[in-house]
DNA sequence: CACAAACCATACGCAACCGTATGGAGCTGG
DNA sequence: CCAGCTCCATACGGTTGCGTATGGTTTGTG
């Protein structure tokens, strides 16, 4: 008599999942939850599958950050800079881009400010952020030079800042990021 | 309440100095960095000194959100409603206060935003933040309706989220708040 | 000085996690 | 059908941290 086979029937892992996984434990608990034995538990599997396509758990939050920064650098490029739009036209286009928040796989809305408290434990994260904060005002200075704005480098503060600040009130008070800046965006440049 | 200034006396401590290196510890390594046994040796001693004074070390945390609390709230209330400025007058008093980083004992400039990651890993300091961003909410609001704005909790939530923004700003890029926030109020006021 | 209280050092058991090693399951081409 | 590659499970040693237990050292006080 044969016992027959557990057919499991187990979906296999990509590396991508692993990423995903690592977002969403990101988002619910912060940097500490950043561990390869409870994302293993959180996705059914060992941490043997973790070990078979990540070289230790630094690889996967290089991948992590590498997305992000994909995904941010895109957000730029091919949404506002693609599209030919200027000054205040792009500021607009930029609203609707940003108001859109990320896929729930990968942590929804919680990504960006998640990933700025993530930066406070790890310099390599600090960095890219500081880095993307850098490039995105640079981006919004040039748009509010084309509204020709008095004060470009203040403007693109003020509403990067803005922009950081709702997101953050979006997860407590539940603010809505697109109301929020069209009026920000009104005050600025009446 | 002011902030008492901590013992250099170095031979014994005292549950302030715990909360101090808590803070400092938060801002540098965030929550991963609040563990008994690294703040002790940051201090120079072992843990049977912080186990003379805390419980656990849920117990150190829940007093230093408790601190954070308590000076938010003084932030308030002292500086601010106590002064009798109201409308217009009373934001840009806020302002000033708000401008004054606190101590570098107790972290510095980077206690506001390293507490708001700090809620994402754990859900006691979530619902604290989400309070005191409610009771900020209110007041400023508050202050927008009796300077007659048109719509005094866009206005509120607009300030309050540049507030936020221009604190994660200050880490990475270096922004000035005081700046930042007459101009938001500019805009905002005209 | 005596002596208690306040404060700190050290050692211990326990638990969680990291990264490695190794074997097994499952698909795939020859 | 079987050989080899891909992918996962599990056991292991090492490290770090928690909280407790216990004894030592300093400080205040009569």
């Amino acid at each position: 008599m044969t016992i027959p086979a557990l057919q499991t029937d187990r979906t296999r892992l990509t590396p991508r999942d692993w990423i995903a996984a690592g977002f969403r434990a990101l988002v619910n608990g912060g940097a500490p939850a950043l561990r390869v034995e409870p994302l293993a538990r959180g996705l059914g599997t060992s941490k043997g599958s973790f070990y078979w396509h990540f070289a230790d758990l630094a690889a996967l939050k290089v991948q992590m950050v590498a997305l992000w920064q994909r995904l941010a650098e895109e957000e730029i490029t091919t949404t506002v800079l693609a599209s030919g739009a200027e000054g205040r036209a792009a500021l607009q286009a930029l609203i609707g881009r940003i108001s859109v928040a990320p896929p729930a796989a990968y942590g929804g809305a919680g990504v960006e400010p998640a990933l700025r408290g993530w930066a406070r434990t790890e310099p390599k994260v600090a960095q890219a952020v500081a880095a993307m904060d850098t490039r995105r005002l640079a981006v919004l200075e040039s748009f509010f030079t084309q509204a020709r704005h008095d004060d470009p480098a203040h403007a693109a503060r003020l509403f990067y800042a803005a922009t950081l600040g709702l997101m953050e009130l979006r997860l407590t008070t539940g603010a809505d990021m697109r109301a929020g800046l069209e009026v920000q965006l009104d005050a600025l440049l009446p």
